[in-house]
RNA sequence: GCCGACGUAGCUCAGAGGUAGAGCGCUUCCUUGGUAAGGAAGAGGUCACGGGUUCAAAUCCCGUCGUUGGCUCCA
């Protein structure tokens, strides 16, 4: 090492002299030992390092740990190699795909020939993982010409690296290996295998090499590690967690919606304690929109095929959808309306329209269908028949923006009122290597484009821009939610749209007695019920607020003596639109509070010998507990100012 | 659509070639009770469906359907 000195600047904005050589270790071990043990790879002028690499010039470094984000993303790819490795040992011979971190954990896609790898092995794998762990090898780095590289797995019969060095330019290529392990990485690494402590293999899938289903299919094994045994426990319960909070683990439990193989995959059947939550949002919604001013309109779940080709959901998706449903004697052909918007057209095009009745919005519960690959439909999430709390918003160029944001704010508000704060918002546009994926003009989309982006600019809404997401016919601002297993749907949306106005040849009458084309706005808050529904039920646990509780009370009578007055203050709390139940069971009371426990019904209503005489009623709380007797009156009061509350927070 | 796993009572699951099991739920009876499981009895199954192997299949093999973890797709 040469005395040469250069300056690394620190986080914290101090600057240390180093000798030239000197490694993010070095400088770890320098402020401390114990930060020196928990450095798993530096961050040297914003980009992630080996911890033991040389720094050969003046720059700015941050020390990663288990804390930071990339230091969790180094650690688990090298656990990736760790896994490779345990692998490699277990089953010479296999090849290897791309092994890298994940949001949480890792997995490798490997290629086992004519063996099939079931999940009974994972344990072996895992324990196969520990021991390596244990040996402390370091991950060793070398840079390598591209020849030898090609040589090297050429000579192993790694094809899939040999495609990848392919893309690589000679001169950027290096290799790491740790113990009898070698990979194409372009790393970084941690210092060694020994900072892997617990170890979880958690499933086995099929994903085709590079995501292209041409490709072959390789063997996806998914893992999550971490630097301590408890954290790995931790993770686990939250996994655990998660399963509770599964909407068709709670769906099937709380009787909210089923499926019917005889009915049909795909296709929910909503039950009554679903359909009253249901209609509850709904009601919700279409107050909200009364006052935006939306008009509610109604359209047949068919349609003739020409409306579809008129609309070009024909040519676009024709072949890839349910098939046309034929008339017996005419042999007319009717589609299953994948989407609300051309009825609405159609409605728009019922007489001539005046500038002076824009923006024109129509607003529909509207039920659609669409054909969706079988591999792909999940829970109430991913469904074929649903309901997307629809509107069409049709206006003039110049309304667009302000439309735009007003519906931003309606959105904004449902979330609001469910508690949603964790969401982004994404904005959808078209792939611009793809076009032709899309119908309409370049100008118009462009237009389109940044109009969306403006307005979600004025509202500050925290997005990110995705490219090839948009719908065939405009861009979308879509509202993306996580659910219970941190995956994500996208539930509301606002779609801006040039297209369909030109295919319906829809008019207005300009204030200039010229006819003009106006501009359509598609939007859905929710998105669909059904996946709202399903995101909701995940997001509160089936803890759900007062004011869409399917059953919001059940009203326990001690014993059967007390039935006659539990049924009339039932009436009398139905009349006030508070919905539920008697429990006239022959049970004990402690057994008729657990099953309402159980059912998560917000308020149970306890009436004995007491509560008949004085007229009054004992409330206990669901999650809370006893609080004490009331009258009717002032029952009635706590529910109705609780919804208020819960409604008010906007 | 592709790769893997799974499918047994209403629900959650055990059983792995030889008479179909448990807990909860349900029905009836006893019990009439005060803030998270009172007691007893009973009903309930073509072990998803269709083929095959076998003296014998819920169990082994093949196919179909459905569910499920991913991948691809997604108006």
């Amino acid at each position: 090492m040469s005395n040469q000195q250069i300056a690394i600047t620190l986080p914290d904005g101090s600057v240390r002299q180093y000798p030239i050589g000197v490694t993010g270790m070095n400088i770890a071990m320098d402020i401390s030992e114990g930060l020196a043990r928990n450095v798993l790879a530096a961050k040297v002028n914003d980009e992630v390092w080996d911890a033991e690499r040389p720094i050969d010039g003046d720059a700015s470094v941050a020390l990663l740990t288990w804390k930071d984000r990339d230091g969790k993303a180094t650690f688990w790819h090298s656990s990736a190699h760790l896994m490779a490795e345990a692998l490699e040992s277990l089953y010479p011979g296999i090849k290897f795909g791309i092994g890298p971190p994940i949001e949480n954990g890792f997995y490798y896609d490997v290629d086992f020939g004519d063996m099939e790898l079931s999940a009974d092995e994972l344990p072996k794998i895992e324990e196969c993982m520990r021991q390596l762990a244990r040996e402390k090898n370091s991950f060793q780095r070398t840079d390598i010409s591209k020849k030898e590289a090609l040589k090297y797995f050429k000579d192993k019969g790694d094809e899939y690296k040999l495609e990848l060095l392919q893309d690589l330019e000679d001169g950027t290529i290096s290799f790491y290996q740790q113990g009898n392990f070698t990979d194409l990485c372009r790393g970084p690494h941690i210092p060694n295998t020994g900072f892997i402590k617990a170890i979880k293999l958690l499933n086995v899938a099929g994903a085709y090499w590079r995501g292209d289903e041409k490709n072959k299919q390789l063997t996806r094994i998914y893992g999550i590690t971490f630097p301590k045994q408890k954290e790995l426990s931790e993770y686990l319960e939250l996994l655990e967690e998660a399963r509770k909070r599964d909407h068709r683990k709670l769906g099937k439990e709380l009787e909210l919606f089923a499926f019917s193989e005889k009915v049909g995959m795909g296709l929910p059947l909503w039950l009554p304690k679903g359909t009253r939550l249901r209609e509850r949002l709904e009601q919700f919604l279409r107050k909200a929109q009364v006052k935006a001013g939306y008009d509610p309109v109604v359209t047949p779940h068919i349609g003739g095929k020409n409306l579809y080709i008129t609309s070009g959901h024909y040519e676009k998706y024709g072949e890839d959808s349910f098939q046309p449903i034929n008339t017996p004697n005419e042999g007319e052909e009717f589609l299953l309306k994948p989407m609300n918007c051309p009825h609405h057209c159609e409605i728009y095009k019922v007489r001539p329209r005046s500038y002076r009745e824009l923006p024109l919005r129509l607003a529909e519960f509207g039920t659609v269908y669409r054909y969706e690959q079988h591999g792909e439909l999940h829970g109430l999430t991913r469904v074929r028949g649903f309901t997307v709390d629809d509107a069409h918003i049709f206006c003039r160029a110049d309304q667009v923006k302000d439309e735009f944001l007003k519906v931003i704010d309606l959105t904004l508000f449902v979330l609001k009122a469910l508690n949603f704060e964790d969401f982004t918002a994404q904005l959808s546009f078209r792939d611009p290597e793809n076009k032709e994926k899309y119908i309409g003009e370049d100008e118009v989309w462009n237009r389109a484009e940044r109009e969306i982006t403006e307005a979600a600019g004025e509202k500050q809404l925290n997005t990110v821009t995705e490219y090839g997401e948009a719908a065939f016919y405009g861009p979308k601002l879509d509202f993306m939610v996580k659910d219970a297993l941190g995956r994500i749907w996208q539930l509301g949306t606002i779609q801006v749209d040039y297209n369909l106005p030109e295919r319906f040849e829809l008019e207005y009458v300009g204030a200039d007695n010229q006819k003009h084309r106006p501009v359509m706005i598609h939007r859905a808050p929710f998105g669909s019920m059904e996946r709202f529904v399903a995101v909701l039920i995940e997001h509160c646990a089936g803890n759900f607020p007062l004011w869409l509780s399917p059953e919001q009370i059940a009203v326990l009578p001690i014993s059967e003596k007390f039935h006659d007055y539990a049924q009339s203050l039932y009436t009398r709390l139905e009349a006030q639109d508070i919905t539920g139940f008697v429990d006239q069971r022959d049970e004990k009371i402690g057994r008729k509070i657990r099953d309402a426990e159980l059912k998560k019904i917000p308020f149970m209503l306890i009436v004995g010998e007491k509560e008949e005489q004085q007229q009054l009623v004992a409330v206990r709380k669901h999650g809370t507990g006893d609080l004490g007797q009331m009258s009717t009156d002032n029952f009635i009061q706590l529910v109705q100012q609780e919804i208020a509350a819960e409604l008010d927070n906007n």
